[in-house]
DNA sequence: ATTATATAAAACCATTTGGTTTCATGTCAA
DNA sequence: TTGACATGAAACCAAATGGTTTTATATAAT
């Protein structure tokens, strides 16, 4: 179910520093264009592509209210992100090399967190 | 610690997905360049610029053998990958906002295997 | 009815990106 | 020492990216 080839994905999307932030704006709550605008030092109509290139990731949703269009994170489509990661940090040999070859480093721990998955 | 700005950082390398299937590539095991091409419709020049994008986020890394340049994963950076997934999808109200709007996801799962890291 | 606000849409622009082709260089094998 | 092989480096190119400014449109507020 879902999924599709749409013109920009997770991966692309957070590519972007600013993109990033506006994600981890939108995270403590849901915010009109203007007001996330007010948070950078770029133009409104800037703002308002980066918007666009997260809806189409889907990683935003924005509803139109009055005459403001207030956005809201959508968090479903990072765990594409999860997915990514947990093919390599996940009890792989690639992953067991990496420890030999790099002894007193703090992988350990990563690796105890993840290892209770599937 | 390291850090550093550097021209290209983890999200910008994986944005593409040729890096990223050669991230998969390589998790396998070490390859030269050739070798790394013939998995792909590409030039090898082409690919040889993907690995230093690559190179420079430190996600591979490339030692020259005789007159071959072999390839290793690195997979340190992957962990910034997971801390920005975790700033999201972790105990955070910004989640228990999304599972409430979205009863009956898997969405709990993740949250029972993330909930043991800090 | 008029004005201010919030966004949308379009045109434009410089830089970056993901490719290519071509030429040069180092190394292995015969 | 002469090819063949593996890579490096440079020049070039079209398309995408991240911005801008300008113009239009819908909704509030006075």
């Amino acid at each position: 179910m879902s999924a599709s080839a749409q013109k920009h994905d997770v991966f692309q999307a957070i590519a972007d520093p600013t993109r990033r932030e506006v994600l981890k704006l939108l995270a403590e709550k849901e915010l009109p264009i203007s007001e996330i605008t007010s948070h950078f030092s770029i133009s409104r109509t800037a703002i308002a592509k980066h918007l666009q290139v997260l809806s189409e990731a889907e990683l935003v949703r924005g509803r139109k209210q009055g005459r403001e269009k207030i956005y809201q994170l959508q968090l479903e489509p990072l765990k594409e992100l999860k997915q990514f990661y947990d093919q390599f940090w996940t009890n792989r040999l690639s992953v067991l090399k990496h420890i030999m070859e790099n002894p007193g480093e703090s992988s350990l721990r990563v690796i105890e967190s993840e290892k209770s998955q599937d």
